[in-house]
DNA sequence: GATGAATGAGTGTTCATTCAT
DNA sequence: TATGAATGAACACTCATTCAT
């Protein structure tokens, strides 16, 4: 559909990634899109809905990366599945130009805002934990499911918060996070086996 | 030293944890004081200078703290003065009012401004981390300290950003992270030991 | 004639009786209308030019009416077809939906637009007062017609002013406009003819 | 107190009465003024609390003055007290300055808003018809008091929208409508004390 | 120490209008 | 006939800051 208002969206979310909702200007996004400001309001209500309609894309794409990855452990809960799963939320989800900023963003917005609280801790603490202690609870015989998933996934939110989620994303900082969270993830998965 | 002064750093502060410096406008700081707006311009060369000011005093408390803990665990480093120091870094840092209100502040503002970056990943990373390796070093004969440091401090970091940097900091919010911060140390240094 | 253009008059004329021209925007009228904005261009060729039309229709309506009101009382000025007058001026000029809302917004335009004010006075003062006073002339052998005229027409405009010209018309306003109006005349003319 | 503040409320009527509050800028008021936009918000909370302020600085001369010519018609309603109270009437209210504007003003805002629609209603209609129906009370031994008063009162309206309240006020429109009202009010006292 | 008054630059948003389709 | 897309100008209002008092 319309090219003009995609761009806006774009274009806004890469300014939002970096200072919040707030403190960009409607005249800092259209100078980035190259309209005028009157012509934004062709497209969106208002500054607000912008916002939230990257909330919506965003809740959309969370939700079809987590059935897949749902899908894909369903079928067979191993040490392959489960690598092969965190591979796909590494780079379709924490790496991914488009859900990398608006976590971000919902980093900022949610000290202030009701719906990006919800959606930052349901897909950064609920879903992920949620969905892990599902793969543990299956892939091992042990009760303690759950603390097997923050074990598992505490490191990886931590070198997230460290090199996916600040500054701005680059090659080196995908690199180096990669190079840190597969590591914990095999020592993880080797202490798991060995007991 | 002036107690407007104090008053403005203060609620400056409760004003900024909440939305981020760039948000909050002097005319909100003021009103939150009960000055005029141009009285600030008495107290601070202008509003930079008072995020600049809120920094110096956070990363002098922080060094203090951490020079405290250093101390402490300097006289031997064993399971008790680990707990011990655990205790002192979550009351003195994590849920004081003042250090919380900064983590949150820095949390936002380290995406668009250097100083907050340094002084965010320094103390959210760098120093707990490197701290607790020490102690895991001094601790245990094992090599993979810096492993042990992670897999002890990740679950705290992710704890206390789903609890502690979150809304507002209430006294259920403290009492949830606790339970499950303790809960996490006991069962760590049960693991530890059992090996 | 197209049926678009007429709603587009009909509904702009709610609207600017209300609000007055300037006040209501090419948005208010086409939403109302349920076309885009860019469509009234097709129509007329700007706003000002609905405004002009409506002056324009009304000018006619309101010839017409004073015409037809000048012939039925040249064939005999008397008591009954002054009545008779009267009626038709209520219900054809300051009841009617049309006319009552034209008569609100020139009261407002009257303010700032030459063509306004010249249709306000002409319509809401010379021609009432003009006609009345032929109509007295020919009444009665009396000199001073035009203060008869006076007379008898300065409580309907007052009451027109209070009733028909505030707020929106209801019946109720009209039901209490005609109460008040008609006990005016009776008493007027029962006073002419007593003297 | 502030001169600024006053001269606001001056130039701001004087914008008003010609077109409307919403029809007014605050450029065209701070234009006015001589001031910057900013500044006018130094003086009021918004647009509104001007218009506001005008309406109560009008409703407290109106009450005076209304209780003024109670009081001077309290110690013997006569002929006479009636002409001074009329006089009164035409230069502090109809005729004067700020009054004037603010007749105007009500007369457009009245439509789109209550307060106006209360304050005109109340100051047009409601007081000087009261206060004539207890003056004829008192003057006439007749039953019919409120009927004299539409009577006296409904030409000095009407000549009053025709030359008070129309364009703008100049020395040759006072004068017509004075011409015109007294020439009534005589004509009208003659009658009442012939019968 | 504090404030009354002011301001230039910027905020999000609405306006009437145009024009290619 | 109607509209999707755009725009320059204007809108009310807020911003951080200055400066004389």
């Amino acid at each position: 559909m319309s090219d003009t208002r995609e761009t806006i969206l774009e274009r806004s979310l890469e300014l939002f990634a970096r200072r919040g909702c707030e403190a960009v200007s409607v005249r800092d996004i259209c100078a980035a899109v190259g309209i005028k400001e009157s012509s934004l309001y062709y497209h969106f209500r208002n500054k607000r809905a912008v916002t939230e309609e990257l909330y919506s894309l965003f809740e959309r794409r969370a939700e079809e990366l987590m059935a897949s990855l749902g899908e894909s452990l369903s079928r067979g809960a191993d040490r392959n599945a489960l690598l092969k799963a965190c591979a796909a939320y590494f780079d379709a989800f924490l790496c991914d130009g488009f859900c990398n900023r608006m976590l971000r963003l919902l980093g900022i917005e949610q000290l202030s805002d009701r719906r990006a609280r919800m959606l930052y801790s349901r897909w950064l603490f609920d879903e992920p934990l949620g969905f892990l202690t599902r793969v543990f609870g299956a892939m091992t015989a042990r009760r303690d499911a759950s603390a097997l998933a923050v074990g598992f996934y505490s490191p990886v939110f931590l070198y997230a918060q460290r090199w996916l989620l600040t500054g701005t994303l680059s090659e080196g900082d995908k690199a180096a996070f990669r190079a840190d969270a597969y590591r914990h993830i095999r020592r993880f998965l080797a202490g798991l086996s060995a007991r």
